[in-house]
DNA sequence: AGCCATATGTTGCCTAGCGAACATACCAAG
DNA sequence: CTTGGTATGTTCGCTAGGCAACATATGGCT
């Protein structure tokens, strides 16, 4: 609706060799991606690996108590499903649609099929891989050690990442469940930085005015993460070649 | 010293077919690990992987300002390198042993051409990188949620798994560098357990007197991760055949 | 225009855990 | 036996962030 739906939005299908990408792309089936959707739950069935191209994808553990963490951010730069071809069928996570748009799904057999051909698909989607672990490695490491604060900014930054624009919609209420932290807490360190200029938002809607600052006032875990998937993952057409 | 070693006290090593295994033994070294040496540093080059047989390694991540948090331990059930194989061939995170021991050592060019035999090896080893990340994310979640004794108590469990012993040898300034907590804060948690008869410990000996209740004390985490591990990896001889 | 659901702002209280400073206890080497 | 280094115990004050209860504002709807 917003952009013409193109699966080289994202980064992963874009970065495939043409002769790769051509036996994927009749399999690819376009998806909405509706704000909270369920892409799937703890423990369930995965029958597809999702690639996203304008949405967010957030991949959250819920705990008994029903408290919930998110423990990594997929957009456009990633696939969602990687327990399907590292061998485990599923995971522990629910991944939960974080920011609205629409990504494209390829049956999980397919996916497999292509992941053992052993060749530049395996090595891109291993990469990818890597690249996530460093995210969440980063995110245990900042949920110990990092004010609300901070993290609000990481949180920001990350997503702004993955998508192309400095504006999201998300309400307070949801990035705290995402941060797992309070409603009240993450107002407050919003409102911090609103009078401070680095941002605006009102009523779900957050709109990055000092991209910079932001990056300044964050801890050091955005640019580790980034860091990481820049080297995994330059962003050059081909890198799967 | 202690045991004899055979490499294949390594899970992972003792789940490879035999022709597989016969293939990697003559390039294993054996590798002794003293408490507290650094088996590869943050961003390092890795020139080997290792197995551990009776020691035990944490990953930490390490902070500008020197604070540090493990992210994941990986005793004789598993295999630290895994970014060789992945194909970033380093990571952010510091290697460090934790428990004293041995392990086995193979060259990383070596480990790398029997990944991309696309075999049960490359099966196994994904399946390990699986749980691994499983730990991980876990890790997060407890980070965020739970108290300074109950982390205590996953972390006594965790360790204890990967070694054949009801019995550590650690400080508590060491133990709590790893959870990234005080000292101070420790101390009051493991005093606590050992008032209530779960643990006994002087002068870096800890020894676990009563597992089951310590199961009870600890958070789900503890649990979560031990289930992924054994559902990823069943400890049945043979598993990659 | 007026209404209502929902998003955001605010306040008071409480606890876990931080920081620092210091006391004690234990083991090993001289 | 003494001494010193290291491990553990304890205390005090402080702050971030949890929980609860409520006030206000705003945008879409009738």
């Amino acid at each position: 609706m917003t952009t013409l739906p193109d699966p080289r939005q994202n980064h992963l299908l874009d970065a495939l060799l043409s002769s790769d990408y051509d036996r994927l792309f009749p399999n690819l089936e376009l998806v909405k991606m509706p704000l909270g959707h369920v892409l799937y739950e703890s423990g369930g069935q995965l029958d597809y690996v999702y690639f996203p191209t304008t949405c967010i994808i957030s991949l959250l553990y819920v705990m008994e108590n029903g408290s919930s963490a998110e423990i990594a951010i997929v957009g456009n730069e990633g696939i969602l499903g990687i327990s399907l071809f590292m061998g485990g069928e599923t995971t522990p996570s629910r991944a939960v649609v974080q920011s609205a748009g629409v990504g494209y799904r390829l049956a999980g057999s397919f996916l497999k099929t292509e992941f053992n051909r052993a060749g530049p698909v395996q090595r891109l989607l291993l990469r990818y891989t890597q690249a996530l672990i460093t995210q969440m490695a980063q995110t245990a490491v900042c949920n110990r050690h990092h004010t609300v604060e901070q993290q609000l900014c990481r949180w920001l930054l990350l997503s702004l990442d993955r998508l192309a624009s400095n504006e999201l919609t998300m309400t307070q209420e949801l990035i705290a469940n995402m941060l797992g932290v309070r409603r009240e807490g993450l107002t407050e360190a919003a409102c911090k930085l609103q009078t401070s200029g680095l941002i605006e938002y009102s009523r779900g809607r957050i709109v990055v005015i000092d991209r910079p600052k932001l990056e300044m006032r964050s801890c050091e875990c955005y640019q580790v993460v980034k860091a990481e998937f820049d080297r995994l993952l330059p962003s050059l057409h081909g890198i799967a070649k």
